[in-house]
DNA sequence: CGGAAACTGTACTAATATGTCAAGATTAAC
DNA sequence: GTTAATCTTGACATATTAGTACAGTTTCCG
């Protein structure tokens, strides 16, 4: 389970977005150098957002990127879920069957409830963090989400 | 944020091992069968198990695994952490440095608090639950689950 | 206009993950 | 002992993901 660096990288390169609202259009080159990408690939990762709708482009000389929304309406889940995809959806049991047509445990799989209930609990999570809330340092980040009791989940046996 | 082939695959492997328990070791050959996948990556995926220390194996005819640890002493939070590694770790800084050496990044940066408590919120979520409750039905798994509170994290601005 | 700045699209190469294969090693049973 | 069943290992082929390259299009500005 890990982050791809799509997901990575295009948060990042999103925020720095975010950071200049309001000074205009925001170039490839100069996102790129704020995350230390080469231009072609942050070309790339802005694009993807810009088709994910959380951006919006100007071409031309003096062209560049704005957010669509305000940073406080793009929460990180929206941002995830188009650069990488959801962490679990029906798709998972389609595309794990092995060697059959269809999953062996189609009918009925523990681990199928295990997975929709952690994707939720993700979803749910990152779904209340927006832009806006990462423009902050990591100390105050740290605090902030320390606020936040952990889910410790215990289940009945 | 996806859950790795290995992951998903490994994870259901071990079940299978962990629902014979007791019948003596089992062969490779029947979670194959019982998992629809080639023999060859089955024993792939029981490999890394063993070497993850989660099972034992015995060679030679009626040879096979068997789990290492009762199923109530293994919880998925492990089986996930041999199959394919932590969700996030300092490493992810460290691999995702784009052209430079170190990630611009490093001194400061609020997604490292984000991910930070994610990887402790997924794995506190996935030890709480063991090789022992995933052999039950998707109904009951499902139950029980519901009594859990979801983390509804919420960004204290 | 004409040229420079800047985004767009597609194709390509490189790295990683997925899954297969074959030869080797160990043990039970006869 | 010999044989058959079974795990072990490392190398390999394929698929997916990561990242690069470059020619094309749009806009600003003189």
């Amino acid at each position: 389970m890990h982050l791809s660096a799509q997901e990575e990288y295009g948060l990042r390169c999103l925020v720095q977005v975010a950071r200049r609202c309001g000074e205009g259009p925001v170039g490839i080159a100069e996102v790129a150098d704020a995350e230390g990408l080469s231009p072609d690939y942050t070309a790339k990762l802005l694009r993807v957002l810009r088709q994910g709708e959380l951006l919006t482009s100007t071409r031309g000389a003096a062209g560049g990127y704005v957010l669509a929304r305000p940073a406080t309406a793009i929460s990180v889940w929206q941002a995830l879920e188009i650069l990488g995809g959801p962490l679990f959806s029906e798709s998972l049991c389609n595309s794990h069957a092995g060697l059959k047509a269809d999953c062996v445990h189609m009918g009925d799989c523990s681990m199928r409830s295990m997975w929709t209930w952690l994707g939720d609990a993700v979803r749910a999570a990152l779904s209340a963090i927006s832009l806006s809330d990462l423009l902050t340092s990591e100390g105050v980040m740290s605090q902030r989400l320390q606020l936040v009791p952990l889910p410790t989940a215990r289940v009945q046996s």
